[in-house]
DNA sequence: AGCACGCCGACT
DNA sequence: GTCGGCGTGCTC
């Protein structure tokens, strides 16, 4: 007997190992193995059992390090599956879908019993949504479900029923949420409904949390995970349900390898193992309500808040107007500050959105127009008023600010484009007596703060919370009437083929976060780009005006959904070599290629240099991504030869974004 | 990924 | 003459 063995490397091949005397009772497929590996020890994953071997010399297993599988039948082939998909290693994605290895068992102590809150009763449209779904659950074959809902429109009340239902069948439930939002009062609420039979699944869990939750879940304690990403590989036998809430995220790909996307995957286990997917989301990704479109996905729509709230009222303000028309030089738009000033006077809350952290996003000297900027990436300094230093956001580089500007000596150095800091002081002076507080990764660095800026903010300690990113998702807080926009014009400047989508969602997801409790909602968003479709779109809360522009943009250029792309990046500290390998890669991928697969590039990466290291990219752009990996395995081994060396390829099928 | 082998430049 | 740079190939 011989065990076949995928190890933990990027490399993407099947080795055999014979099987100690005392080891053949223990040997199983799925199990990890310590194996001898070019004189190291290396994990190892038993993929297969084989009589014969087609090796001369083979080593010994060394230990086996599993008491029982890890992954059955199915997981196997989905992380082969996986690893064919995102032309990555076997061994790379079974790492990612591993529990933590445990030494000793801990047990835990008592359950915590919970108060079960009873379902609530459906509003119209949610009872619609739900007998859609319903009817796909009583399928055997899979189906996925696009429940595009507004803000507030309680799609969590639709996959809690829908969970239920899967429950009640005796099958288990995946429920993905962004990391970000996978907070105590989000698995509150499926606790409360589900109790003891929530597996929560996320960073913070310790390794030790992490194996009792894995356990629990094989062993059939619990049906429902919720969690983040890889919660997408819990050990359950009987899946009935996936159900992602936010689809549209990004984070929902992971940016180390390997680079996969969890909807991708999600699909592709519910199909292996005939569960329902329903992918949630108030901005559906453009793929995802394409496939809706055209009767791939089944579409369930709630067009409207629980309880009848109105949609809030977005004003666009536009920025052009305020310095030559009202000559207002401030960050604030006039509108802005007299919307803030009535909020305040009425005791409601404020929040104001920019997605850029620290104080000015650029300095630069006002002589001679040299700007700042690291001297290992190829992107502008920050300056942060907390530290006074210049930051690179990129690699955390920090210079003393300058005191003249390092070229003409000129003292005349400028501070420009506001981030989060900016927007917080400015606010102090416009608004002395409001109580201020920000939230971005600079503020939230300390594990708890997160936490803490929101319970405050929640107990209206602070009026005004200024944020980035982190702020514009998923918080409701009945007391906010004002969510204002400082610039909507961040994402929308960025060189990506994404770029409206993502101004679009992000504005959307702000916009929602206004009027959430009684009082009618609020938003301002002030911009350079008024017209933009995605910013009017967003003003008119209206989906599907902004996909059937952005699809036609899409189907003019041949992007995502009508293609697929992967991303093929060139690394390397030597310029020169660089460009070489790169304009060789390219010329054998154009002399390789097959009709219908397009070649962009080789082109200097959008930030074409980070950490020290220079940066090219080749874009492939094909409807086939088989045919394109094939391509690129095919011409990365041509170019092995002669040249490579120094220089680090990277691949990243169906990248985000094109940075 | 890491590590050994092998081939060309500058050194005690 | 050797030491050591890195480019290349292999790992059951």
């Amino acid at each position: 007997m011989y065990a076949q063995v995928v190890v933990d490397l990027p490399i993407d091949r099947i080795f055999h190992y014979s099987i100690p005397e005392g080891m053949r009772e223990e040997i199983d497929v799925g199990k990890r193995v310590m194996v001898p590996f070019a004189g190291r020890r290396l994990t190892g994953y038993v993929v297969g059992l084989a009589s014969r071997t087609p090796v001369a010399r083979v080593k010994e297993i060394g230990a086996i390090l599993d008491p029982f599988p890890i992954f059955d039948a199915q997981m196997l082939q989905l992380t082969r599956w996986m690893a064919d998909y995102y032309a990555c290693a076997w061994g790379e994605v079974l790492k990612a879908a591993s529990p933590p290895r445990m030494k000793r068992v801990k047990r835990r102590g008592e359950e915590k019993s919970v108060e079960i809150t009873p379902f609530l009763i459906p509003t119209t449209q949610q009872a619609e949504a739900l007998k859609l779904i319903e009817r796909g659950l009583e399928k055997d074959s899979s189906t996925t479900f696009l429940l595009h809902g507004v803000t507030g429109s309680g799609k969590t009340e639709v996959y809690l029923q829908s969970i239920a239902r899967v429950l009640e069948k005796g099958k288990q439930a995946i429920v993905l949420i962004p990391e970000i939002s996978l907070t105590p009062q989000t698995l509150e609420r499926f606790r409360s409904r589900f109790g003891g039979r929530i597996a929560p699944w996320h960073s913070r869990l310790s390794r030790g949390e992490r194996f009792q939750e894995w356990m629990r879940m094989r062993e059939g304690k619990t049906d429902i995970v919720v969690g983040a990403r890889s919660a997408i590989f819990a050990p359950f036998k009987n899946l009935g349900l996936i159900v992602i809430d936010e689809e549209h995220e990004t984070s929902y790909k992971q940016t180390e390898s390997p680079k996969y996307h969890v909807r991708e995957v999600a699909l592709e286990r519910a199909y292996l193992s005939g569960a329902a997917v329903i992918l949630g989301t108030a901005t559906p990704s453009l793929e995802s309500y394409f496939q809706a479109r055209r009767g791939k996905y089944e579409l369930a729509e709630l067009a409207t808040r629980v309880d009848d709230k109105i949609m809030p009222e977005v004003e666009i303000v536009d920025m052009r107007k305020e310095l030559t028309v009202r000559g207002n030089r401030s960050i604030f738009s006039l509108r802005l500050q007299h919307s803030m000033q009535k909020r305040l006077d009425r005791k409601e809350q404020v929040i104001l959105f920019l997605n850029r952290r620290g104080f000015s996003t650029f300095v630069l000297c006002r002589k001679c127009g040299q700007t700042m900027r690291c001297p290992f990436c190829d992107v502008s300094f920050t300056y942060h008023s907390k530290t006074g230093r210049l930051h690179c956001h990129y690699c955390n580089y920090q210079e003393e600010k300058p005191q003249v500007c390092p070229k003409c000596q000129s003292h005349q150095v400028g501070y420009l484009g506001a981030g989060t800091q900016k927007v917080e002081s400015e606010l102090r002076r416009l608004l002395p007596e409001a109580r201020i507080g920000r939230m971005d990764s600079d503020t939230t660095r300390r594990k708890r703060s997160y936490g803490q800026i929101l319970s405050s903010f929640q107990k209206h300690d602070i009026d005004i919370l200024v944020g980035t990113q982190m702020i514009a998702k998923g918080l409701d807080f009945p007391k906010v009437t004002l969510v204002g926009v400082i610039s909507a014009d961040t994402a929308l400047n960025l060189a990506d083929f994404r770029a409206s989508e993502r101004t679009f969602q992000l504005l959307t997801q702000v916009a929602g976060r206004a009027g959430r409790g009684d009082i009618h909602g609020q938003v301002i968003i002030q911009t350079y780009n008024p017209e933009h479709y995605s910013i009017q779109a967003a003003r008119l809360h209206d989906y599907v005006n902004f996909y059937q522009q952005e699809i036609e943009f899409r189907r003019e250029l041949g992007y995502p959904p009508f293609s697929h792309l992967i991303n093929v990046t060139l690394q390397s500290a030597d310029a020169n070599r660089l460009r070489k390998v790169a304009g060789k890669l390219g010329r054998i991928l154009e002399a390789n290629k097959e009709e219908g697969i397009d070649v962009l590039g080789p082109a200097p990466a959008p930030l074409t240099r980070i950490k020290g290291k220079w940066r090219w990219q080749i874009i492939l752009k094909g409807s086939r991504t088989s045919e394109m990996r094939e391509l690129l395995k095919g011409s990365l081994s041509q170019l092995k030869e002669p040249t490579s060396g120094r220089v680090r390829i990277s691949l990243d099928v169906d990248p985000m974004g094109m940075l």
